[in-house]
DNA sequence: ATGTCGATTTGCT
DNA sequence: GCAAATCGACATA
């Protein structure tokens, strides 16, 4: 009987509550999502992936597009609480999706660079427009806001709400089995393209590129 | 397998 | 004008 009630009280808890993003360790949060379940609702339709590869930037670094507190109307997203979804257009064509961590006014934030699809993998290849199951529908950040329908509208929502939010299903990954590289993409940032803020789950066949 | 190139909006010089 | 948190088409090997 109490086993049973901690079971139902368990399940109603896989939504990550605002508070896991509220973190002042950015890196931290951006190691943690591995594993973690991306969902969107689009119209409807629910999909899914599993949360392979991660990047994080934090104003205090020049890759970041908040870099020293800069703000634009674009980047005004990153200023907002932790548990905020930040997209973005990236070189005029992809969406990037992001979550916003740290509290209000601290822009740091966690680029979703590769998932491992898991729910409606057929709505994720029509929206791909690909026929047979590949790697390479979600092994990107452009490639995985196609699949999961993520566009503008994106921008601002709650990770709290029911349009963009992430599961914890209960997958572990181990620190042991995290890989710990470069971000890709930043050499614009001189000595901060060095820093070792991307993460992937080793071997993941997911993951954009090894 | 590896390299080059264009698409197309935002933001900085 | 130019570069950008990218991707896929196409060329060459």
């Amino acid at each position: 009987m109490f086993i049973f009630r901690k079971l139902t009280v368990k399940v109603r808890m896989m939504k990550l509550p605002g508070t896991f993003y509220l973190s002042n360790d950015v890196c931290d949060v951006a190691r943690s999502l591995l594993g973690k379940v991306l969902f969107t609702k689009v119209s409807g339709l629910i999909t899914a992936g599993i949360i392979v590869e991660t990047e994080a930037y934090s104003y205090r670094e020049k890759a970041c597009h908040a870099y020293s507190g800069r703000r634009t109307k674009r980047t005004e997203t990153l200023f907002l609480e932790g548990s905020t979804a930040y997209v973005y257009l990236c070189y005029g064509r992809y969406y990037l999706f992001n979550v916003v961590t740290n509290e209000k006014e601290i822009a740091e934030a966690v680029l979703i660079r590769a998932l491992e699809p898991w729910k409606s993998i057929d709505i994720m290849l029509e929206r791909r427009k690909m026929t047979g199951n590949h790697y390479s529908i979600t092994s990107g950040p452009g490639k995985l806001s196609i699949a999961m329908g993520i566009d503008e509208s994106f921008n601002r929502q709650p990770l709290t709400g029911d349009v963009v939010w992430i599961e914890d299903r209960g997958i572990l990954v181990p620190f042991t089995e995290i890989v710990e590289t470069t971000r890709v993409g930043v050499d614009y940032a001189g000595k901060d393209a060095e820093l070792p803020w991307r993460y992937y789950i080793k071997g993941n066949k997911w993951v954009s590129r090894q």
